[in-house]
Formats: structure tokens, C-alpha cells, sequence
DNA sequence: GCTTGCGGTATTTTT
DNA sequence: TACCGCAAGC
């Protein structure tokens, strides 16, 4: 591609990020304002410049999606494949470090790495081993106290040294054990992942000084989102003399209960001298009124540099705020309002999980599609976990935590007792547990026995299968892990669906050259299928899960005291991120922005009055009109447009009688709407937005999205009793109706 | 060793 | 209100 065209849709300042030459540059961009743009086209300009070779690009972003939205827009930059750097995840960067240098990060050649559960697991083991009680030290606490150790790059000594209280010392014993314990398993976990590739690179100028002279150009998205792991691994990626590039704002910090610093991109400067900043000061999402109230709101924070953002999104209605009475009555008057909104993307965003439920009540009352963002995530189902534990083992004989978990679904009679016998066994003879389990030992009930035999015999059968896609159908066919659901319960028939998707995925990977162990590390790096950008559907999200997404109208709910934010009011920066969560929710509109609060909300059960959130009063009166409905729903409701053509395809709608009294959220009008992978065209695979399908397992739905192409074709339906699937046509026997 | 009932507890969750 | 994790029965 000509430099011309690469550059010539940016304004001044993304130019000049992007055409910034070698050393260290900071992007501080505001909401809106092209990060990603400028990210990307600044690693096609530095490869259409030879400035870069590919190999010596190494790009990090924190989620699986965002480094895959970069490399396509990369490819499509550079009109040609990206090949030979890196691309990716922290964590995946990390893994695929640790992988090639297991021994010099003190790790067994075939290390696994272990989800939440076994994570769970493990540290309760340890709490129980040191005979603490739940009440003195929940599971939840010291799982957050250990990552919050490791994300800060402290080991067990060192937090032992800084404990000050017996409770802290006691944390540190626990840390120290369950880490004994992760290695004897021959297994990390995530944050392992970023803690040993630090320890590996300071540990080993060979490995450090290799990829420092591989890795030239360092690009970071996100930046306020590192923790202390994450800055360390960029520092010492950079070397001496680093041409680093990072993005960030700090007004979008929103995961410091996790670990993020947000002084890592304040105080950035000082920790990189030589730094150039470029300050992206334009924001081309939002109207002016919305951007005007979101940074009135922002102003309100103390731990930010104070800047401008103005709006080249144009004019639009004020912000709105409604009062409801109670939170059905914010359900019932927000759907009124989408109904009145007409066209474009909508979204519903809140603080808390717990509040999408009235809202879905109300959509599936109306029979508008919806999709929820987040819920039980695909991988994270018990059913996938379970099935994924055996392909664990299959490819690592040693991993007890696999091993633990499989051998106890579907239920063969291998229980406690004889998971206590076995590990006596292997302490014994110093082999792994699974290892003991092989040799069939003394001492067990022939029950027992005979179900162990089976179950290595399969084991080796899944291994022998050739590529991942044989393995799993096996492993489904002999295991029983699909037999153990009814074919009636509807629960039931969604989690031996869940198995086939993961045999789908499965197929997939191998399509793609991989084999059964890369699909598994592949699979521990992965959470989620897409979120969804955009659909013919309104989306109703977490205030977390919607960063990074935009909408035409977005409805920011629940803005009262002890919501959002959120808690009692404690700590004054605490306050300042829940902030930043409200503004990140505000930014996330392009045409209209309402906010909504009730006056009355139950809560765990009971009822409680509330008061307006505080932030609803740190935006000025002149930016907002006001609608409040003194006796809750009246006036507004009768401006209701009439019901109008049918959109049968609403999902769960039992007869035309209920169907439809909002009109479908993605109007054919389009209008300036229509970004992302829009919605109404026909695809030319068959398969379009609003076309009814049916599933042999989840029966009759709605098609509201179509992503990628030929092989990789995902459609995610609304079935009408099964709720909202991806599924790809090629392997899910998918019908049109 | 696996299913039923009770009580305590409640954010947010990129990997 | 709802779920989850623990304690007692088949």
C-alpha cells in the first residue's frame, strides 16, 4: 500500500504517533479517539517503511479479540499476511516463552497450566492441610491475596517478610505451600505465566538478550490496564534501548481490583525518560452533548492528567436521565425508550450481573432479541472443562490435576477413598498420582480397580486418534461424558450440545494444522467467543464487559448510591474507579445516552429506597434533560409507536399475540448505524440476520449474526428455548426453516 | 460413593 | 431472592 493512502485518513496528532520514529513514545488516547487505528497503522507503517520486519514486531493487547481485531486490520493495511511476529495476548506471549524454555524456568518439559477450578482446588487443599477455616480465611480472599502477590511479582518470602498481621503471615504460608504444590502437580497458573517468563528473563541474559535483539519494535495496547508483572516483562522486552510504543488512558482503568496500576501509565515518564507523548485529543464517536457530560463526570477525579477531548461526532439530543420507581419500572421505561430511540445498535449497561434480569424479562415479554454479554462462558462450562481434563491427560500422563477432575465424571465408583489411597501410594513410590492410579495398585476396591483400567484404556485409545478432531469425537463416544445427560431435560440437551461445539472447535483447530496440544494451550488461553460488537439484537452488558464495544444508543442504569458506584463508599479512589467505570459506560454511546436510576431496588431479596448516585449530580444540570416520572409510568408510555409489522423472529415468543411491541432494534433504516460486519446484508454463504434455522438439539431459532467466511463461518442464533449459541453451520447440523 | 436439604452469602473478571 | 458449598441419607 502507498504511504499516501496509509496515512491519509488520520488527523495530526494520529500521524504523528504513527509515524513516530525509534525510541519511546506514549499514546494517550482518549475514549473514541482511534487507538486501535493508530495502533495498527502504525505497525503497517513501520513494515511499509522498512523500518520493521515482521519477526521483529511484538505486539501485546490483553484480550484474545482485541489481538485478533489487530492483526486483520494490520493484514488489511498491508493488503497481505502478517507473518513472522508476534501478535498477541500477555499471556499468551508468556506461555509460548515458558514452552520454549521450560528447564530455565524451572519447569517440567510438559508443564500444564490449570484453570480456575484446579486453582481452587489446590488452595483449598492447602487452606484445609493448614486447618484454616473458611471464616478466618475465605477461598475467595486468599485466591485474590495470592494473584494479587504474584501479579505484584512478590514470591512466598517476600510476602512473608512484608506481613505485618499473623492473618498476612498466614497468607504467605499459604502461598508458599500451594505453590509447592502447583510445582509438584508440574503445573502453572495464570499468573504464574507472567511471573516465571520475569524470572526467566532476569534470570537468563541469554534468553533476555535473544528476544531484545529479535523483538525491535514493542507495541502495548492498553497500558493501563499492566499490572507490575506486565510492566516488568515490557521492560525487560525493551532492553536498554527500547523503541517502545504504548497506548492508554487512564480514565479507562477499570481493573485495579485485579492488579492493574494505573500509576504505570501516569507516571510512565518517570519510568521511561526519553519518552515522546502524543495526545489524542479527538474523539469521532460520540456526540458532543454525550462526550460533554462523560468528561464533566471525569473531571471529577483526582488521578488523571487533565485534558480535552472534543467531539468530531457532531451534534445530538442531550443526555437523558429518567427516575423509575422500582427496577421493573427501569426495565419497562428503558425498552419504551428503545422502542422510541428507533434504529441503530443499543445496548443496556450496568454495574452488577444481578441487574440484567428484569430487563430480560422484559424483552422476552416483548420479544425483542437480546443478547447477554458474558453469563457461563462456553469454556468455562463444567461439561467442556470435564471433557478438555481428559484430553489434558491424554497429552500430559502426569497432570494430576487433570486427572482428579476426570476420573470422577461421569462416576465410576473412583471416589475420595480411593483418591486418598492413591496418593499415599504415589508418595510412596514418588511417582505422580496418575501414575500411581496406572499401576493399579494394592489396596483398592476391585470396583475401583477394573473403572481405573477402562479408564486408561481409553485414555490411550484418545491418544492413539489421529488429530484433535478424532480425539474428542472418541473421547464423546467411549467416555460417557455425553451419555451422562438426558436426551430430555432442556439443561441437559444445551450441555451435550456445549460437547459437540467443543468437538466443532476441535475440528477446527486441526483444520488449522494444529495437534492436540496445541489446541489444549490454545483452549487455556481462551475465554470466550467473540462478544459481539454489534448485532441485530440489543446487547445488555456488564459495564466491564462493554469496553472496547460502541453503540448508537447505550442506557447506563442503575446510577444510584451503593451501585454505581458501587459499595460504601470507602476509599476515595475506589470511588475514582467506579468513576471511570461510569465514564467508560457514557463514552461507549455515539447518538444517545440515557441514564437511569430507581428509586426503589431490591437487593438480595429485600426492598430497599435509595438516592440518586453522585454522579448523575457531578454532570451539569445545562447538559442533561431531566425526565422524571413523579408516579412512575404515565405520559411517556402512550407515545408508544404501535406494534406495526410483526417481528415474528423474536426469540421466545410463544404466538403472534405477544410478539413484538418495540420495534426490532436494528432498523432497516441503517442510518449512519451500520459499523462493524453490519447486520442486514445477505451473506453469501446463505446464511442472513433474521432468517429462522433449526438445530437438531436446540430446535427452532433466529439467526442475528453472521462472522468470517467459508470455513470459518460462525452464525450466533437466538433459539427460541435454547437461548443464544454460536454454532458453525459447517459442523453444527444447522438448517434453514 | 453419589443424591437431597440447609444455611450462609451476596461486585466487577481481559487471561 | 438465588446460588453455592457443606452436611446427612441410600
Amino acid at each position: 500500500m502507498q504511504l499516501d493512502a496509509l496515512l491519509a485518513n488520520l488527523d495530526d496528532e494520529q500521524r504523528r504517533a504513527v509515524t513516530h520514529g525509534e525510541g519511546v513514545l506514549l499514546v494517550a488516547a482518549g475514549a473514541g479517539s482511534g487507538k486501535t487505528r493508530v495502533l495498527t497503522t502504525r505497525i503497517a507503517w513501520l513494515l511499509a517503511t522498512g523500518r520493521a520486519r515482521p519477526h521483529e514486531v511484538l505486539a501485546v493487547t490483553f484480550t484474545n479479540k482485541a489481538a485478533r481485531e489487530m492483526v486483520e486490520r494490520v493484514e488489511s493495511l498491508l493488503e497481505g499476511p502478517l507473518r513472522g511476529g508476534f501478535v498477541g495476548t500477555f499471556h499468551r506471549f508468556a506461555l509460548q516463552l515458558l514452552r520454549r524454555h521450560p528447564r530455565e524456568a524451572g519447569l517440567p518439559e510438559r508443564f500444564a497450566v490449570c484453570d480456575v477450578d484446579d486453582q481452587k482446588r489446590l488452595l483449598q487443599q492447602a487452606l484445609k492441610s493448614m486447618n484454616i477455616a473458611e471464616a478466618e480465611l475465605p477461598l475467595k480472599v486468599a485466591r485474590a491475596r495470592l494473584s494479587a502477590a504474584k501479579n505484584a511479582l512478590l514470591r512466598p518470602e517476600e510476602l512473608m517478610q512484608q506481613a505485618r498481621t499473623p492473618l498476612e503471615e498466614r497468607i504467605a504460608s499459604v502461598y508458599r505451600l500451594y505453590q509447592d504444590q502447583l510445582r509438584t502437580a508440574g503445573a502453572v497458573d495464570f499468573d504464574d505465566m507472567l511471573q516465571l517468563s520475569v524470572e526467566l528473563l532476569e534470570r537468563q541474559e541469554g534468553v533476555r538478550r535473544a528476544l531484545q535483539e529479535r523483538f525491535r519494535w514493542l507495541l502495548v495496547d492498553e497500558f493501563q490496564d499492566t499490572n507490575v508483572a506486565q510492566a516488568r516483562l515490557v521492560r525487560l522486552l525493551g532492553g536498554p534501548r527500547p523503541n517502545l510504543t504504548v497506548v492508554g488512558d487512564e480514565d479507562q482503568s477499570i481493573y485495579r481490583w485485579r492488579g492493574a496500576e494505573v500509576e504505570n501509565i501516569l507516571r510512565f515518564e518517570e519510568a521511561y525518560p526519553q519518552t515522546t507523548v502524543v495526545v489524542l485529543g479527538r474523539n469521532y464517536r460520540s456526540a458532543e452533548p454525550i462526550l460533554a457530560a462523560a468528561a464533566a463526570l471525569i473531571g471529577h477525579n483526582s488521578r488523571r492528567r487533565p485534558k480535552h477531548l472534543s467531539s468530531q461526532a457532531g451534534t445530538g439530543a442531550p443526555v437523558a436521565v429518567l427516575e423509575a420507581a422500582d427496577e421493573i419500572d427501569e426495565a419497562r421505561l428503558v425498552i419504551d425508550e428503545l422502542a422510541v430511540a428507533g434504529g441503530g445498535t443499543a445496548a443496556v449497561l450496568y454495574r452488577t450481573n444481578a441487574q440484567s434480569r428484569p430487563f430480560e424479562a422484559e424483552l422476552v415479554r416483548r420479544g425483542v432479541p437480546y443478547v447477554v454479554v458474558g453469563g457461563t462462558r462456553f469454556w468455562e462450562r463444567a461439561e467442556v472443562k470435564d471433557a478438555i481434563a481428559y484430553l489434558r491427560l491424554v497429552v500430559a500422563p502426569h497432570d494430576e490435576l487433570a486427572f482428579r477432575r476426570a476420573v470422577r465424571v461421569p462416576a465410576r465408583g473412583v471416589g475420595e477413598a480411593a483418591m486418598e489411597h492413591l496418593a499415599r501410594v504415589a508418595a510412596e513410590l514418588g511417582v505422580s498420582l496418575p501414575e500411581a492410579a496406572r499401576r493399579s495398585p494394592a489396596g483398592l476396591s476391585p470396583r475401583a480397580r477394573v473403572a481405573l483400567e477402562d479408564f486408561f484404556a481409553l485414555l490411550a485409545a484418545v491418544a492413539d486418534a489421529p488429530g484433535p478432531a478424532a480425539a474428542v469425537r472418541l473421547l464423546l463416544e467411549r467416555s460417557g461424558l455425553q451419555e451422562q445427560y438426558s436426551l430430555d431435560d432442556e439443561e441437559d440437551r444445551a450441555r451435550r450440545a456445549n460437547l459437540d461445539q467443543l468437538l466443532a472447535a476441535a475440528a477446527e483447530a486441526g483444520e488449522r494444522g494444529l495437534d492436540l496440544a496445541a489446541f489444549l494451550d490454545e483452549v487455556a488461553l481462551l475465554t470466550d467467543a467473540d462478544a459481539p460488537t454489534s448485532a441485530a439484537a440489543v446487547v445488555l452488558s456488564t459495564l466491564h464487559a462493554a469496553k472496547g464495544l460502541e453503540f448508537d444508543t447505550v442506557f447506563l442504569v442503575g446510577l444510584e448510591e451503593g451501585l454505581l458506584p458501587l459499595g460504601r463508599g470507602e476509599g476515595e479512589s475506589d470511588v475514582e474507579e467506579e468513576r471511570r467505570l461510569a465514564y467508560v459506560g457514557m463514552t461507549r454511546a455515539r447518538r444517545q445516552l440515557v441514564l437511569t436510576w430507581a428509586r426503589l431496588r431490591r437487593l438480595y431479596g429485600h426492598q430497599a429506597e435509595t438516592r440518586p448516585s453522585r454522579f448523575l449530580r457531578e454532570i451539569p444540570p445545562a447538559l442533561v434533560k431531566n425526565r422524571s416520572f413523579a408516579g412512575g409510568r404515565d405520559a411517556f408510555r402512550t407515545h408508544l409507536p404501535q406494534p406495526g409489522r410483526a417481528h415474528t423472529e423474536g426469540p421466545r415468543a410463544p404466538g403472534p399475540a405477544t410478539v413484538n411491541s418495540a420495534a426490532p432494534p436494528r432498523s432497516p433504516s441503517g442510518g449512519g448505524g451500520g459499523s462493524a460486519g453490519s447486520g442486514r446484508r445477505s451473506h453469501p454463504d446463505g446464511w442472513r440476520p433474521g432468517q429462522r434455522v433449526r438445530h437438531p438439539t436446540f430446535g427452532f431459532g433466529v439467526v442475528l449474526q453472521v462472522q468470517g467466511t467459508a470455513a470459518q463461518l460462525k452464525v450466533v442464533v437466538y433459539f427460541d428455548r435454547a437461548g443464544r449459541k454460536v454454532l458453525i453451520p459447517s459442523l453444527a447440523r444447522l438448517e434453514r426453516s
